[in-house]
DNA sequence: TTGACAAGTTAGGGCAAACTAACTATATTA
DNA sequence: TAATATAGTTAGTTTGCCCTAACTTGTCAA
């Protein structure tokens, strides 16, 4: 199976491989400067890490060329997306979190979350959504128990690099 | 403030500023051996990890003597611990995760989530708990709930790395 | 069509973090 | 207290990932 070059990915090269994917989801190509850009890395950077994805058999590299995605290499890239998504969305829908905020969060999470925590977490956030569907509102509620208790307790300090 | 210091740890540092915390918790000393060994690395790369946490003020640092926290490495170190506990008891309390995959997942998701979201989890495990004082079992419910999704569909392929 | 600008690559270097191997210090215990 | 085992350090290497600077390739418009 090609999974096993996909699950030896560093989280940098899973960033490239994401990047890569978001790129050409719309049927745009992906150049080597966007994903400089959107990685916000130097442009030699790019192609040191698209020489290792190649290498891996995840992308289809030529110098100067442009950049696809193989088979198994949209299918890791299609999981790390899928994965980021999850986590955005947790943090959003039930944890009413800022949308950049989560954004951020889930570029980081989503390196540390293996397939079955993620999966419950897809699972938590439809289960909440169904049971909004069914009249119930645990985000709006959990919105006010929240309000509440940090008026009380502020056991967590320093709320730098959030 | 210290906590300038704090901030900029890397993971793996908080990583080592975290063993020593919790090798020291209970009035034990924080031996070099120990640390390697929970942290299952080589006893050389203690000591470097230990010089570069010494230099930011973080612990107490004699080459062949005992390691103890400063104040500020401490508040550091509990700070990271807390975060640790935070993610643990979602996982285990809320999504139903088992013991040691929860132990491992939040080693990794507590250097990716700031003090913000990991607020906002905290008090969304207590405001779950605090709903089942009130009769409603919610974390009961999310079971059920998952166990009947997970028979009809399957779209997160590959649980490796779990 | 050609010159100029943009995109991409190569070469070379830095830094963090890990490792092994060899050495030094400390502790144990006979 | 001397021998030996254990703990800790140092030196040197490797790997991954990033950077800058300089060079090459590609593109587009005058």
């Amino acid at each position: 199976m090609d999974a096993a070059a996909a699950g030896n990915l560093s989280s940098s090269l899973e960033d490239y491989l994401e990047a890569i994917f978001n790129l050409t989801a719309d049927g745009e190509v992906a150049r080597s400067k966007d994903i400089a850009d959107s990685l916000k890395v130097a442009k030699s950077s790019v192609t040191g890490a698209l020489k290792a994805l190649a290498e891996k058999k995840l992308i289809n590299y030529k110098p100067y060329g442009y950049v696809t995605l193989t088979l198994p290499g949209r299918a890791a890239a299609r999981q790390i997306a899928q994965k980021h998504n999850i986590i955005k969305s947790f943090f959003v829908e039930i944890l009413g979190v800022d949308d950049t905020l989560a954004q951020e969060a889930a570029c980081k999470a989503e390196h540390a979350l293996g397939a079955g925590i993620t999966r419950r977490l897809l699972d938590f956030t439809e289960f909440v959504t169904h049971r909004n569907a069914n009249g119930s509102n645990l985000a709006g509620e959990f919105r006010r128990f929240s309000r509440n208790s940090n008026m009380q307790i502020d056991s967590i300090e320093g709320a730098e690099n959030d």
